[in-house]
DNA sequence: CCATGGCAAGAGCACTGCTCTCGTTCTTGG
DNA sequence: CCAAGAACGAGAGCAGTGCTCTTGCCATGG
């Protein structure tokens, strides 16, 4: 309740934060599964069973190491977002999409904890919904913005919506509470999955063989991912 | 040499599949971070150290999945493919594209195993490398047929092509040998990868509170696929 | 000042992958 | 046909794992 952080508290958050960054490092080392509760206190002179006050077992740690995981992927794509203001929606969605990869290149099994096989359960722990959406948020911020600009179309598409799939979108975009048609959101949802295949494929390794010029690849196929969202070129002012 | 087998040999390759069998059935089960040798040796009646004698390393067993789940999941491609002969080439193309996912989210852990985290090394073992490529033959072979027919539209992209990803598709249509134009392959390439997008988020959870009339968004999804990757309606004549 | 409760340490349990040895059984070349 | 040798199953054992329980220390709050 109080303001105050006694040195306890202090060094428990300190012991914490330790913990996870070891826990990070192992798991860039040697993956996941490879992950070892014991070789963590060793690397950091404890006991193994000191360790559980900190995390109450192996799985809650990795849970914690997804929640980071998901915060940093988002983070990366929202300063891609901020950073590409006032430009092109279709090349502001690009922006977003390569600051996905990059991150995602840069830290192959964080990415793999998060968008692999989910490791721990077999379904997410709530603690991980919320971060999870923040890349997803970012996609739809560009088209949000582009449809006020006027520069997002909303085809109908070649087969159209089911009355379900209608629903869902009416109901999505109540719950987003965004300015955007829900007519937008399926199209949106589908490049936003469909982004994630693209990173898959290259971080776990499908494109060896099949795809070399892979920063050229990408960008190519991201721009189709932009135009089947709905996104058209055009300039968005700045502000407004 | 002898195409006689002895009976050590039929002996050996029968337990070789029973091993197999009982595996997939605890990594149906379980998953695959929870798939242990003892466990399998011990409801088969035998020792943990004889089933060292079939598969040199817990690894290799989970290779020898990996491999029968991409036959799995190639066959149930080619017999999308096949049954759909002689409709029009989105329809196909949306064939193959609903067998991949039906087989997914029948066999999610199998599934994981070759599309979510690679769990053994982190680069994929060579023996996996012509299975892993018989789905995207399966689309490769719609394109080509609807390229035959005239179906197949390939669009100057809107980005140009960099030379080096052009060089990458001749190079791939050359590995390939069909009658397909290079400049098809990026975008089939895509979304080929862009599939698993989808099918990876429906089985892994990302689309939980967000997608629920998930048949029908995935048709919708596959629909666009398909027009991204250059097929365009129209029926396809049986046999030429 | 003293009792409570957070903390590290250690022992221990049940489990894992894997190795090595030891008989036994099947295969095959002379 | 039989002996050499390969293949095989069983068992013990090693090092490692996640996790629990107990013990004792020490800072904190009443």
């Amino acid at each position: 309740m109080s303001v105050i952080r006694t040195a306890r508290e202090r060094a428990r958050d300190e012991v914490t934060a330790a913990i996870k960054e070891e826990a990070r490092r192992q798991l860039a080392d040697e993956g996941a599964s490879r992950l070892s509760l014991r070789a963590v206190a060793r690397e950091l002179g404890m006991v193994s069973s000191a360790l559980y006050r900190y995390f109450p077992s192996r799985d809650e740690l990795l849970t914690a190491l997804i929640v980071d995981a998901y915060d940093a992927v988002g983070a990366a794509a929202e300063e891609a977002l901020a950073r590409s203001g006032g430009t092109d929606p279709v090349e502001r969605w690009s922006e977003v999409c390569r600051a996905v990869r990059r991150w995602a290149l840069g830290h192959p099994h964080e990415y793999a904890l998060i968008y692999g096989s989910p490791v721990p359960g077999y379904s997410a722990p709530l603690d991980t919904i919320g971060p999870a959406s923040r890349v997803g948020l970012a996609l739809i911020a560009v088209a949000e913005e582009a449809d006020t600009a006027g520069a997002l179309a909303v085809p109908p598409p070649d087969v159209p919506l089911s009355e379900a799939a209608h629903a869902d979108a009416w109901r999505l975009s109540k719950d987003l509470d965004r300015n955007l048609p829900p007519r937008a959101l399926p199209s949106l949802v589908a490049a936003w999955a469909q982004l994630f295949g693209l990173v898959s494929f290259e971080v776990f390794g499908q494109f060896n063989n099949v795809v070399e010029a892979r920063d050229d690849f990408f960008d190519h196929a991201v721009t189709g991912l932009a135009h089947q969202a709905g996104l058209r070129r055009g300039r968005v002012l700045h502000g407004e």
